[in-house]
DNA sequence: AAGTTCAGTGACCCTCGGTTATCAAAGTGC
DNA sequence: GCACTTTGATAACCGAGGGTCACTGAACTT
Protein backbone atom coordinates (compact mmCIF):
# COMPACT_ATOMS: atom_id res chain seq x y z
CA UNK A 1 0.00 0.00 0.00
CA UNK A 2 3.21 2.36 -0.11
CA UNK A 3 3.67 2.37 -3.32
CA UNK A 4 0.45 3.54 -6.17
CA UNK A 5 0.78 1.37 -9.29
CA UNK A 6 -2.31 0.96 -12.19
CA UNK A 7 -5.02 2.46 -10.96
CA UNK A 8 -5.51 3.79 -7.63
CA UNK A 9 -8.17 2.96 -5.45
CA UNK A 10 -9.75 4.83 -2.73
CA UNK A 11 -8.26 3.21 0.12
CA UNK A 12 -4.65 3.74 -1.45
CA UNK A 13 -5.21 7.60 -2.16
CA UNK A 14 -6.69 8.08 1.41
CA UNK A 15 -3.54 6.35 2.99
CA UNK A 16 -1.22 8.16 0.64
CA UNK A 17 -2.58 11.43 1.53
CA UNK A 18 -2.39 10.29 5.41
CA UNK A 19 1.29 10.04 5.10
CA UNK A 20 1.92 12.74 3.40
CA UNK A 21 0.17 15.37 5.94
CA UNK A 22 2.63 12.72 8.68
CA UNK A 23 5.26 13.47 6.45
CA UNK A 24 4.54 17.18 6.24
CA UNK A 25 3.90 17.67 9.97
CA UNK A 26 7.15 15.41 11.21
CA UNK A 27 9.00 17.73 9.52
CA UNK A 28 7.35 21.09 10.82
CA UNK A 29 7.36 19.60 14.29
CA UNK A 30 10.98 18.66 14.07
CA UNK A 31 11.97 22.01 12.71
CA UNK A 32 9.83 24.61 14.16
CA UNK A 33 8.46 22.98 17.48
CA UNK A 34 5.26 21.26 18.45
CA UNK A 35 3.67 24.04 19.62
CA UNK A 36 4.96 27.02 17.30
CA UNK A 37 3.40 24.37 14.21
CA UNK A 38 -0.57 25.41 13.39
CA UNK A 39 -2.71 22.89 12.08
CA UNK A 40 -3.49 25.83 10.07
CA UNK A 41 0.33 26.07 8.54
CA UNK A 42 0.00 22.29 7.95
CA UNK A 43 -2.96 22.19 6.00
CA UNK A 44 -1.50 25.46 4.03
CA UNK A 45 1.37 24.00 3.09
CA UNK A 46 -0.53 20.80 1.70
CA UNK A 47 -3.42 22.87 0.03
CA UNK A 48 -6.34 22.07 1.70
CA UNK A 49 -8.17 23.64 4.74
CA UNK A 50 -7.25 23.02 8.37
CA UNK A 51 -10.65 21.12 8.83
CA UNK A 52 -9.52 18.35 6.21
CA UNK A 53 -7.10 17.22 8.29
CA UNK A 54 -9.31 15.59 11.10
CA UNK A 55 -10.54 13.48 8.36
CA UNK A 56 -6.52 11.76 9.05
CA UNK A 57 -6.49 12.53 12.47
CA UNK A 58 -8.57 13.51 15.13
CA UNK A 59 -6.47 15.46 16.82
CA UNK A 60 -3.26 17.42 16.87
CA UNK A 61 -1.93 15.43 19.53
CA UNK A 62 -3.15 12.69 17.19
CA UNK A 63 -0.99 13.90 14.66
CA UNK A 64 1.89 13.64 16.80
CA UNK A 65 2.05 10.11 17.85
CA UNK A 66 1.39 9.21 14.02
CA UNK A 67 4.15 11.53 13.69
CA UNK A 68 5.86 9.31 16.12
CA UNK A 69 4.97 6.05 15.30
CA UNK A 70 6.33 6.62 11.56
CA UNK A 71 9.71 7.42 12.93
CA UNK A 72 9.41 4.88 15.15
CA UNK A 73 9.00 2.07 12.35
CA UNK A 74 12.26 4.12 10.31
CA UNK A 75 13.81 4.05 13.70
CA UNK A 76 13.57 0.15 14.20
CA UNK A 77 13.91 -0.63 10.37
CA UNK A 78 17.93 1.18 10.62
CA UNK A 79 18.59 -0.83 13.82
CA UNK A 80 17.38 -3.90 12.65
CA UNK A 81 19.23 -3.87 9.56
CA UNK A 82 22.72 -2.98 11.78
CA UNK A 83 22.30 -5.68 13.80
CA UNK A 84 21.83 -8.51 10.93
CA UNK A 85 25.31 -7.53 9.79
CA UNK A 86 28.06 -10.19 10.42
CA UNK A 87 30.27 -10.56 13.48
CA UNK A 88 30.59 -11.13 16.99
CA UNK A 89 27.73 -9.91 19.17
CA UNK A 90 29.34 -7.53 20.58
CA UNK A 91 30.09 -5.62 17.22
CA UNK A 92 26.73 -6.32 16.26
CA UNK A 93 25.46 -4.42 19.32
CA UNK A 94 27.84 -1.56 17.88
CA UNK A 95 26.69 -1.28 15.01
CA UNK A 96 23.06 -1.54 16.22
CA UNK A 97 23.64 1.64 18.69
CA UNK A 98 25.24 3.29 16.03
CA UNK A 99 22.56 3.32 13.64
CA UNK A 100 20.20 3.87 16.12
CA UNK A 101 22.18 7.26 17.18
CA UNK A 102 22.65 8.65 13.72
CA UNK A 103 19.14 7.65 13.13
CA UNK A 104 17.46 9.34 15.69
CA UNK A 105 19.70 12.35 15.04
CA UNK A 106 18.52 13.39 11.55
CA UNK A 107 16.78 16.55 12.07
CA UNK A 108 13.49 15.61 11.36
CA UNK A 109 13.77 12.82 13.91
CA UNK A 110 14.86 15.20 16.61
CA UNK A 111 11.56 16.44 17.57
CA UNK A 112 11.01 12.15 19.11
CA UNK A 113 12.61 12.87 21.98
CA UNK A 114 12.24 16.61 22.50
CA UNK A 115 8.32 16.94 22.19
CA UNK A 116 6.60 13.48 22.57
CA UNK A 117 7.38 12.18 25.85
CA UNK A 118 5.25 14.95 27.64
CA UNK A 119 2.60 14.85 25.17
CA UNK A 120 1.87 10.92 25.51
CA UNK A 121 -1.74 10.65 26.97
CA UNK A 122 -2.86 7.64 28.83
CA UNK A 123 -4.90 6.47 25.70
CA UNK A 124 -1.61 6.97 23.05
CA UNK A 125 0.57 5.15 25.70
CA UNK A 126 0.11 1.74 24.38
CA UNK A 127 1.10 2.16 21.08
CA UNK A 128 3.91 3.99 21.59
CA UNK A 129 5.49 1.82 24.53
CA UNK A 130 5.07 -1.10 21.61
CA UNK A 131 7.81 0.67 19.95
CA UNK A 132 10.27 1.28 22.38
CA UNK A 133 9.24 -2.65 24.01
CA UNK A 134 10.35 -3.80 20.38
CA UNK A 135 13.78 -1.69 20.10
CA UNK A 136 14.75 -2.36 23.97
CA UNK A 137 14.37 -6.16 23.10
CA UNK A 138 16.10 -5.94 19.87
CA UNK A 139 19.32 -4.59 22.08
CA UNK A 140 18.71 -7.19 24.98
CA UNK A 141 18.81 -9.82 22.86
CA UNK A 142 21.62 -8.73 21.48
CA UNK A 143 22.96 -8.32 24.85
CA UNK A 144 21.86 -12.18 25.66
CA UNK A 145 23.90 -13.17 22.80
CA UNK A 146 27.03 -11.40 23.44
CA UNK A 147 26.96 -13.30 27.01
CA UNK A 148 26.81 -16.60 24.81
CA UNK A 149 29.24 -15.95 22.20
CA UNK A 150 31.33 -14.95 24.62
CA UNK A 151 32.31 -11.08 23.59
CA UNK A 152 30.47 -9.31 26.49
CA UNK A 153 31.28 -9.87 29.73
CA UNK A 154 29.33 -13.15 31.26
CA UNK A 155 28.17 -11.50 34.33
CA UNK A 156 26.56 -8.29 33.28
CA UNK A 157 22.78 -7.88 33.85
CA UNK A 158 20.81 -7.43 30.17
CA UNK A 159 18.25 -5.69 31.75
CA UNK A 160 20.24 -3.31 33.95
CA UNK A 161 22.62 -2.83 30.73
CA UNK A 162 20.07 -1.87 28.07
CA UNK A 163 18.73 0.88 30.56
CA UNK A 164 22.22 2.17 31.28
CA UNK A 165 23.16 1.95 27.66
CA UNK A 166 19.82 2.60 26.37
CA UNK A 167 19.77 6.04 28.65
CA UNK A 168 23.41 7.08 27.34
CA UNK A 169 22.59 7.19 24.17
CA UNK A 170 19.33 8.52 24.22
CA UNK A 171 20.38 11.31 25.81
CA UNK A 172 22.72 12.26 23.11
CA UNK A 173 19.12 13.04 21.07
CA UNK A 174 17.92 15.02 23.51
CA UNK A 175 21.21 17.41 23.44
CA UNK A 176 22.46 16.86 20.04
CA UNK A 177 21.81 19.93 18.39
CA UNK A 178 23.83 20.61 14.73
CA UNK A 179 26.66 23.08 14.80
CA UNK A 180 28.82 21.33 17.40
CA UNK A 181 31.54 20.66 15.41
CA UNK A 182 31.23 16.87 15.02
CA UNK A 183 29.11 15.36 12.61
CA UNK A 184 26.45 12.76 14.30
CA UNK A 185 28.60 9.71 12.86
CA UNK A 186 31.52 10.85 15.12
CA UNK A 187 29.18 11.24 18.10
CA UNK A 188 27.64 8.06 17.60
CA UNK A 189 30.71 6.26 16.94
CA UNK A 190 32.21 7.93 20.23
CA UNK A 191 29.51 7.37 22.52
CA UNK A 192 28.58 3.50 21.23
CA UNK A 193 32.33 2.61 22.80
CA UNK A 194 32.03 4.12 25.78
CA UNK A 195 28.71 3.15 26.64
CA UNK A 196 29.80 -0.23 25.91
CA UNK A 197 33.36 -0.13 27.42
CA UNK A 198 32.15 -2.07 30.86
CA UNK A 199 30.92 -4.91 29.40
CA UNK A 200 33.01 -5.76 26.82
CA UNK A 201 34.93 -9.05 27.93
CA UNK B 1 15.21 37.19 52.21
CA UNK B 2 13.50 33.57 52.45
CA UNK B 3 12.48 33.88 56.14
CA UNK B 4 9.93 36.43 57.57
CA UNK B 5 11.15 38.00 60.37
CA UNK B 6 9.12 41.32 62.18
CA UNK B 7 7.78 43.58 60.15
CA UNK B 8 8.07 42.77 56.55
CA UNK B 9 9.19 44.87 54.23
CA UNK B 10 7.70 45.38 50.40
CA UNK B 11 10.32 43.68 49.00
CA UNK B 12 10.44 40.69 51.16
CA UNK B 13 5.98 40.01 51.09
CA UNK B 14 7.40 40.70 47.34
CA UNK B 15 9.41 37.72 46.98
CA UNK B 16 7.46 35.28 49.64
CA UNK B 17 4.37 35.81 47.03
CA UNK B 18 6.92 35.45 43.95
CA UNK B 19 8.37 32.07 45.62
CA UNK B 20 5.07 30.66 46.40
CA UNK B 21 3.57 31.19 43.05
CA UNK B 22 6.31 29.20 42.22
CA UNK B 23 6.23 26.78 44.00
CA UNK B 24 2.33 25.91 43.19
CA UNK B 25 3.06 26.03 39.87
CA UNK B 26 6.06 23.46 40.33
CA UNK B 27 3.52 21.24 41.89
CA UNK B 28 0.90 21.65 39.06
CA UNK B 29 2.94 21.61 36.41
CA UNK B 30 4.46 18.20 37.67
CA UNK B 31 2.00 16.45 38.49
CA UNK B 32 -1.15 17.31 36.07
CA UNK B 33 1.38 18.42 32.99
CA UNK B 34 2.42 21.79 31.54
CA UNK B 35 -0.09 22.14 29.33
CA UNK B 36 -3.01 21.09 30.98
CA UNK B 37 -2.10 23.47 33.55
CA UNK B 38 -3.91 26.96 33.22
CA UNK B 39 -2.70 29.72 34.54
CA UNK B 40 -6.22 30.51 35.59
CA UNK B 41 -6.26 27.66 37.91
CA UNK B 42 -2.94 28.48 39.55
CA UNK B 43 -4.71 31.57 40.47
CA UNK B 44 -7.44 29.94 41.63
CA UNK B 45 -5.52 28.14 44.11
CA UNK B 46 -3.80 30.72 45.01
CA UNK B 47 -6.65 33.06 45.85
CA UNK B 48 -5.91 35.99 43.02
CA UNK B 49 -7.04 36.50 39.58
CA UNK B 50 -4.81 35.83 36.42
CA UNK B 51 -3.52 38.97 35.78
CA UNK B 52 -1.93 38.77 39.08
CA UNK B 53 0.36 36.18 37.96
CA UNK B 54 1.69 38.40 35.38
CA UNK B 55 3.26 40.67 38.34
CA UNK B 56 5.13 37.65 38.88
CA UNK B 57 6.86 36.55 36.09
CA UNK B 58 6.37 37.75 32.34
CA UNK B 59 4.65 34.72 30.71
CA UNK B 60 3.45 31.43 31.48
CA UNK B 61 6.59 30.16 29.74
CA UNK B 62 8.72 32.33 31.95
CA UNK B 63 6.54 30.48 34.95
CA UNK B 64 7.77 27.14 33.82
CA UNK B 65 11.68 28.93 33.38
CA UNK B 66 11.60 29.73 37.09
CA UNK B 67 9.96 26.33 38.22
CA UNK B 68 12.90 25.36 36.70
CA UNK B 69 15.75 27.51 38.45
CA UNK B 70 14.21 26.91 41.60
CA UNK B 71 14.51 22.92 41.10
CA UNK B 72 17.66 23.20 39.37
CA UNK B 73 18.99 24.91 42.79
CA UNK B 74 18.04 22.50 45.07
CA UNK B 75 19.36 19.34 42.67
CA UNK B 76 22.35 21.23 43.30
CA UNK B 77 22.17 21.66 46.52
CA UNK B 78 21.58 18.19 47.07
CA UNK B 79 24.35 16.91 44.62
CA UNK B 80 27.25 19.43 46.49
CA UNK B 81 26.19 17.87 49.46
CA UNK B 82 26.35 14.45 49.28
CA UNK B 83 29.66 14.64 46.71
CA UNK B 84 31.31 16.15 49.99
CA UNK B 85 31.07 13.17 52.15
CA UNK B 86 33.89 11.25 53.26
CA UNK B 87 35.87 8.84 51.09
CA UNK B 88 37.42 8.36 48.08
CA UNK B 89 36.39 10.22 45.38
CA UNK B 90 34.49 7.47 43.84
CA UNK B 91 32.71 6.65 46.65
CA UNK B 92 31.53 10.61 46.82
CA UNK B 93 30.78 10.17 42.81
CA UNK B 94 28.38 7.58 43.47
CA UNK B 95 26.48 9.24 46.29
CA UNK B 96 26.61 12.52 44.31
CA UNK B 97 25.02 10.40 41.73
CA UNK B 98 22.90 9.03 43.83
CA UNK B 99 21.32 12.17 45.58
CA UNK B 100 20.73 13.32 42.11
CA UNK B 101 18.73 10.29 40.92
CA UNK B 102 16.59 10.75 44.19
CA UNK B 103 16.05 14.35 43.76
CA UNK B 104 14.71 14.12 40.36
CA UNK B 105 12.46 11.30 41.12
CA UNK B 106 10.62 13.74 43.72
CA UNK B 107 7.28 13.82 41.84
CA UNK B 108 7.14 17.70 41.70
CA UNK B 109 10.27 17.18 40.32
CA UNK B 110 9.81 15.21 37.54
CA UNK B 111 8.31 17.80 35.04
CA UNK B 112 11.84 19.36 34.47
CA UNK B 113 12.88 16.74 32.42
CA UNK B 114 9.36 15.75 30.54
CA UNK B 115 8.32 19.10 30.17
CA UNK B 116 11.40 22.01 30.23
CA UNK B 117 12.99 21.17 27.52
CA UNK B 118 11.01 22.13 24.64
CA UNK B 119 9.99 24.75 25.81
CA UNK B 120 13.42 26.45 26.48
CA UNK B 121 13.52 29.22 24.39
CA UNK B 122 16.65 31.06 23.30
CA UNK B 123 16.00 33.62 25.93
CA UNK B 124 15.77 31.67 29.04
CA UNK B 125 18.59 29.32 27.36
CA UNK B 126 21.64 31.14 29.48
CA UNK B 127 20.10 30.90 32.88
CA UNK B 128 19.28 27.06 32.46
CA UNK B 129 22.70 26.56 30.42
CA UNK B 130 24.05 27.73 34.09
CA UNK B 131 22.44 25.11 36.06
CA UNK B 132 23.09 22.42 33.80
CA UNK B 133 26.85 23.67 33.56
CA UNK B 134 27.48 23.77 37.40
CA UNK B 135 25.87 19.99 37.82
CA UNK B 136 28.36 18.96 35.23
CA UNK B 137 31.13 20.55 36.14
CA UNK B 138 30.69 19.50 39.85
CA UNK B 139 30.89 15.96 38.36
CA UNK B 140 33.63 16.18 36.04
CA UNK B 141 35.73 17.49 39.12
CA UNK B 142 34.88 14.39 40.70
CA UNK B 143 36.12 12.51 37.74
CA UNK B 144 38.96 14.29 37.87
CA UNK B 145 39.77 13.79 41.56
CA UNK B 146 38.93 10.43 40.69
CA UNK B 147 41.84 9.92 38.47
CA UNK B 148 44.15 11.29 40.67
CA UNK B 149 42.91 9.59 43.72
CA UNK B 150 43.79 6.02 42.04
CA UNK B 151 39.93 4.86 42.81
CA UNK B 152 38.72 5.91 39.08
CA UNK B 153 40.40 4.45 35.86
CA UNK B 154 43.86 6.78 34.83
CA UNK B 155 42.87 6.44 31.28
CA UNK B 156 38.77 7.21 31.38
CA UNK B 157 37.93 10.63 29.61
CA UNK B 158 35.92 12.75 31.86
CA UNK B 159 34.26 14.59 29.21
CA UNK B 160 32.90 11.25 27.53
CA UNK B 161 32.38 9.64 30.54
CA UNK B 162 30.68 12.52 32.42
CA UNK B 163 28.35 12.32 29.19
CA UNK B 164 27.90 8.63 29.30
CA UNK B 165 26.87 8.58 33.12
CA UNK B 166 24.55 11.48 33.02
CA UNK B 167 22.93 10.24 30.52
CA UNK B 168 22.12 6.97 31.73
CA UNK B 169 21.20 8.89 34.94
CA UNK B 170 18.96 11.26 33.48
CA UNK B 171 17.75 9.20 31.23
CA UNK B 172 15.83 7.29 34.92
CA UNK B 173 14.06 10.95 35.40
CA UNK B 174 12.09 10.46 32.05
CA UNK B 175 11.14 6.96 31.89
CA UNK B 176 10.56 6.77 36.00
CA UNK B 177 6.71 6.63 37.41
CA UNK B 178 5.78 6.18 40.85
CA UNK B 179 4.70 2.80 41.12
CA UNK B 180 7.09 0.63 39.45
CA UNK B 181 7.66 -1.52 42.49
CA UNK B 182 11.09 -0.56 43.27
CA UNK B 183 11.77 2.62 45.42
CA UNK B 184 13.61 5.68 43.92
CA UNK B 185 16.55 4.81 46.58
CA UNK B 186 16.81 1.35 45.00
CA UNK B 187 16.82 2.56 41.43
CA UNK B 188 19.12 5.29 42.65
CA UNK B 189 21.98 2.88 43.85
CA UNK B 190 21.47 0.00 40.88
CA UNK B 191 21.57 2.72 38.54
CA UNK B 192 24.53 4.54 39.76
CA UNK B 193 26.48 1.05 40.55
CA UNK B 194 26.22 0.20 36.82
CA UNK B 195 26.61 3.24 35.20
CA UNK B 196 30.08 3.54 36.98
CA UNK B 197 30.79 -0.07 36.35
CA UNK B 198 33.13 0.61 33.55
CA UNK B 199 34.94 3.83 35.31
CA UNK B 200 35.66 2.19 38.83
CA UNK B 201 39.75 1.17 38.59
C1' DA C 1 -30.79 8.63 -13.73
C1' DA C 2 -31.24 8.31 -8.84
C1' DG C 3 -29.21 7.25 -4.66
C1' DT C 4 -25.06 6.82 -1.70
C1' DT C 5 -20.44 7.65 0.04
C1' DC C 6 -16.96 10.66 1.28
C1' DA C 7 -13.28 14.11 1.07
C1' DG C 8 -13.17 18.83 1.65
C1' DT C 9 -15.02 23.57 2.74
C1' DG C 10 -16.25 27.77 5.36
C1' DA C 11 -18.28 29.54 9.10
C1' DC C 12 -18.46 28.99 13.67
C1' DC C 13 -17.44 28.06 18.94
C1' DC C 14 -14.58 27.92 23.00
C1' DT C 15 -10.57 27.80 25.74
C1' DC C 16 -6.74 30.11 27.26
C1' DG C 17 -2.57 33.11 27.15
C1' DG C 18 -1.89 37.79 27.40
C1' DT C 19 -3.18 43.11 27.72
C1' DT C 20 -5.26 47.31 29.44
C1' DA C 21 -8.02 50.71 31.98
C1' DT C 22 -9.07 51.32 36.42
C1' DC C 23 -9.19 51.17 41.47
C1' DA C 24 -7.96 50.76 46.35
C1' DA C 25 -4.60 50.70 49.71
C1' DA C 26 -0.12 51.57 51.43
C1' DG C 27 3.76 54.76 51.52
C1' DT C 28 5.65 59.57 51.29
C1' DG C 29 6.28 64.70 51.50
C1' DC C 30 4.42 69.03 53.26
C1' DG D 1 -4.05 65.72 58.47
C1' DC D 2 -3.96 66.19 53.48
C1' DA D 3 -2.42 65.87 48.64
C1' DC D 4 0.29 62.91 45.65
C1' DT D 5 2.63 58.87 44.09
C1' DT D 6 3.53 54.00 43.95
C1' DT D 7 2.10 49.32 43.98
C1' DG D 8 -0.56 45.31 43.53
C1' DA D 9 -4.71 43.57 42.21
C1' DT D 10 -9.07 43.38 39.39
C1' DA D 11 -12.56 43.03 35.65
C1' DA D 12 -13.20 43.29 31.05
C1' DC D 13 -11.48 42.42 26.92
C1' DC D 14 -8.61 40.61 22.70
C1' DG D 15 -6.83 37.29 19.45
C1' DA D 16 -4.76 32.91 18.29
C1' DG D 17 -5.59 28.48 17.58
C1' DG D 18 -7.68 23.74 18.38
C1' DG D 19 -11.79 21.57 17.32
C1' DT D 20 -16.86 21.04 15.31
C1' DC D 21 -20.59 20.94 12.03
C1' DA D 22 -23.85 21.59 8.23
C1' DC D 23 -23.30 21.41 3.67
C1' DT D 24 -21.38 20.73 -1.21
C1' DG D 25 -19.71 18.57 -5.19
C1' DA D 26 -17.61 14.79 -7.21
C1' DA D 27 -16.95 9.92 -7.64
C1' DC D 28 -18.86 5.35 -7.07
C1' DT D 29 -22.97 2.09 -7.08
C1' DT D 30 -27.23 0.05 -8.82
Amino acid sequence: MTELTGFPTRKQLRDLKRREIVRCATVKFGTEGYEHVTLEAIAAELGVTKAALYNYCSSKNDLLMQCYEMGMDRLVDAVKTALGRDGNAAARLDAGLQAYIVTMLRPDMQYLWSYTRPMVTSGDKRSVQTSRDKLDMMFREMLDAGIADGSLRADLDPKLASLIILGAVNWVGIWFREGGGQSPAAIAAEVTREALLGYLS
